[in-house]
DNA sequence: CGCGCTGTTTGATCTGTATCAAGTTTGCTC
DNA sequence: GAGCAAACTTGATACAGATCAAACAGCGCG
């Protein structure tokens, strides 16, 4: 592990508060490797054996079922992913493959466990950490089952430009079939929503989103803090997967 | 409180591990009330004070958004609800109404708080229970984004078989248009799609199914542990929901 | 017991989204 | 910088599922 990635994990939400000589041992047993593009690093069935972190890079996380692939989330430096199998001791429910070249750290799933059993704080961290990936689930299946595909590709822009300091223009995070996927729809029907919403004052050049009137967006969006989140506890906007934590100005997921 | 519902709380998974004295006290701050059926217990949005408990009846959880609702969870006793906004202080991402006429008991949130940083049982209870939760709503995702309505309802009425002991036949458990909205579909299509799998070796009665050709269901179910759970290593099936741990033997969620 | 509400089923139709089929652009490799 | 593959866009068509409408069944209640 390199110098300077212990303590950019130690400043995540999940191992802030722990006993300096918990997360020392924990990093002892962890180890970091190097991954291509496009190559696959969990398969949902296995047994869930290390908490993974991206240290840089970027990780798809989808599910499969017969013939079709859905993704579940993408996941950025620096964040933990799967931490709910691994607790549970139990399958992975997704797999998991880069997106590009990363760097990933492996932590075991035993340790860990051992770990918030003997450490209060870092079993109220996990806690905590857990809280918000179920609330942050709940949210993509509400989203699902209540907006249409346009709603909520309305919804996702609106959420990225606010991750983005509220910022008029901003450049989507990953490809647009990864986004539509993620959104529940075709790359086809992506395209088409973001045009459908041209006249509510969203212009898409390229891999660039520009938000010309806010106030119509907001409008189709129908913005829903108890959907979109974030929690106004949480300290930086948190989505979808298994055990995002981000350092803050970090981008997250998706 | 009655004299019979405190050890039966005491045996859920989140409660059965914790000190004595921790316990007593969360049951001493505790209250309980009756409701009648299709009452509001809960309103998105609200800051979450209270961990429930269904100790009877039934308390549906459902999400509103603009003019359209949708199930998210129909909760039996004996088991908690939303356990993640209270840990996390935060508004509750779903209302709540009962089904029927139930009796509730009420822990607030401020104490289950307190009680998880003093008691490391019970906070490693709390993070096994959150991680199920967890767990329960990405299989939710999974199904809404991978299995058309029929596959859906087909693998729905496996679970529920398997839940009543690989039962050839069972009651379903909630009023159609509750379980349809659950599944993401409306009660018309939640109708045909079951009068589908009559080729497939299913037939219902009213509110009873009966499978008569458990090969062929499980054909157009297409199976898969990793969607449909229950995890191996939980002790009781579990489903979708903010917090539900039940004892086994009890029919829980939907 | 019959009335009326609510839930369920069935059929007809409509619509959102997927699929299929070209094009067009982008970006990477040699 | 040419050539190629992959991503993206656009249009045409197909289909799953929603909606609308109506008949029917079950159940609570007076």
């Amino acid at each position: 592990m390199r110098d300077h990635e212990k303590p950019e994990i130690r400043k995540l939400p999940l191992f802030r508060d722990m006993q300096t000589e918990n997360f020392e041992r924990l990093m002892q047993a962890a180890y970091a490797q190097a991954f291509p593009a496009q190559l696959d690093l969990i398969h949902q069935g296995e047994p869930a054996d290390f908490l993974h972190i991206v240290m840089e890079g970027a990780v798809e996380l989808y599910a499969k079922w017969r013939s079709n692939e859905t993704t579940m989330a993408v996941v950025r430096p620096v964040s933990t992913f799967i931490l709910a199998a691994c607790i549970k001791d139990a399958p992975y429910l997704m797999s998991a493959r880069t997106v590009e070249k990363s760097r990933i750290i492996m932590i075991p799933a035993e340790d860990l466990r051992a770990t918030f059993r003997i450490d209060p704080d870092f079993a109220v961290s996990t806690i905590s950490e857990l809280a918000s990936c179920y609330r942050s689930v709940v949210r993509h299946a509400k989203e699902l089952k209540l907006r249409n595909s346009r709603e909520r590709v309305a919804a996702y822009i609106q959420r990225q430009s606010r991750r983005a300091g509220d910022a008029a223009s901003f450049i989507l995070p990953a490809e647009k079939k990864l986004l539509a996927s993620y959104l529940g729809m075709t790359p086809e029907n992506f395209s088409r929503a973001v045009k459908s919403l041209q006249p509510f004052g969203v212009v898409m050049d390229g891999p660039r989103i520009i938000i010309t009137d806010r106030g119509a967006l907001d409008q189709v969006a129908g913005t829903n803090p108890l959907i979109d989140g974030p929690d106004p506890s949480a300290e930086s906007p948190r989505l979808e997967t298994d055990g995002p934590s981000n350092i803050p100005g970090h981008l997250k997921v998706i």
